[in-house]
DNA sequence: ACCGCTATTGGACATACGCGCAATAACAGT
DNA sequence: ACTGTTATTGCGCGTATGTCCAATAGCGGT
């Protein structure tokens, strides 16, 4: 209803989007339940966006640069490749909230049909495995790792992440939530030279012992 | 139009949608598209199945099933567990038509919405880890392979598979088509004790070289 | 205090969706 | 030939979708 700017408003779209998108998922939401969420008119909408691939565009490449900047800012406050390395499992966001990884699956599975959405995901997907890489990468310049194509290994290590992550979204149940991200790791350190157990385990793996307390 | 039996008239109904499924992804498969492809009615559909889900499902499954049949009885005319793992890869059609990779992702995406459409990709998925991990079991039973978590191997092979072929699927060019299954290969014979290249790669995977005769 | 710009409204438009239902037509058994 | 069963029709219902547009309302500049 208040009139804001342009830039405000744009914001808000957006957010009122990824608000609806966590409850119905990206491939649901469509024009009225942004209008709704955001509780103005949904003729509003494409005053600010030609389609609506480009809203869901827009929302996804929020929550997905968002997720990617935090993890790039927590890497890079480590030191060693080893340490930041593990800093990149121990913030890999997306199995946390269930809502974040059925994005990215709505993400590429809508990426055919709507030409906005599909060339955001493959951009973030590709910063993503650079992110990986170019630590790797690191790591082998000064010799903490030894990894024959660390673009390669980038993309093995993301892609097994992506397809256990899937099982662990869309199959709840089948396999354990703990051992997605502990088998990650197990694969890259086999990748890099290390030994198993070199990467340091999130402590949010341990559930029955360092929980509970007793 | 002519009056079919019941059983051949929900197997054309499964194939009709199959056919459009293949066009426009299992997830925008409407009740309209399969009557029109079938050149009947639409109400007919709604005779044999009572939800959109239960046809999708049904359609799915068939298709899925065959694939993992092909594979089983292809796998099971070899003889050990090196051979059969290499059977499976050379096998795996999920990469061949674009579009038999887009119905699994579409099923992923949709699980969460359609019930039924989600437990038959379920057990599909199950059943493609447990061909893996038996073979693997049956490796180790004889001593060709050495493999400490068949279960947890399968998983891990089956999901970087998966991982990559989605990345071909959504986004065409970022990752070649040639390396999923090499890639995928290599880290089986890592988890299962094998030298790397034990496992026979497929003919189609060196193009240039085998294919123009030159 | 006025005015021009534009953010915002509210709804129309054409199309599409899943589902249900009375009417019809074709086949099987006698 | 007649009849009962049921496969098939064709359309209607309610709802939903993306997109567009004239009208309105609120703000900034003079």
């Amino acid at each position: 209803m208040p009139r804001l700017s342009p830039g405000a408003r744009r914001d808000e779209i957006i957010a009122a989007t990824l608000r609806v998108a966590a409850l119905k998922g990206l491939a649901n939401t469509t024009v009225r339940d942004v209008a709704t969420a955001m509780g103005t008119s949904s003729g509003l909408i494409h005053h600010y966006f030609a389609s609506m691939d480009d809203v869901l565009a827009a929302a996804f490449d929020k929550a997905a640069a968002a997720d990617l900047a935090a993890t790039q800012a927590a890497m890079q406050s480590c030191d060693g490749a080893v340490e930041r390395l593990s800093t990149f499992f121990a913030s890999y966001t997306r199995l946390d909230e269930y809502s974040s990884f059925q994005m990215w699956l709505d993400a590429w599975s809508e990426a055919r049909r709507r030409p906005a959405l599909g060339s955001t995901s493959r951009r973030l997907n590709i910063a993503w495995q650079r992110l990986i890489a170019t630590t790797i990468a690191g790591g082998n310049d000064v010799g903490t790792l030894r990894c024959s194509d660390p673009d390669a290994t980038a993309w093995r290590v993301l892609s097994l992440l992506d397809g256990l992550s899937m099982q662990l979204a869309a199959h709840p149940g089948v396999i354990g939530r703990a051992v997605v991200i502990d088998w990650a790791m197990t694969a890259l350190e086999a990748e890099v030279g290390l030994e198993t157990g070199s990467l340091k385990r999130p402590a949010a793996m341990q559930p029955a012992r360092s929980r509970r307390g007793a």
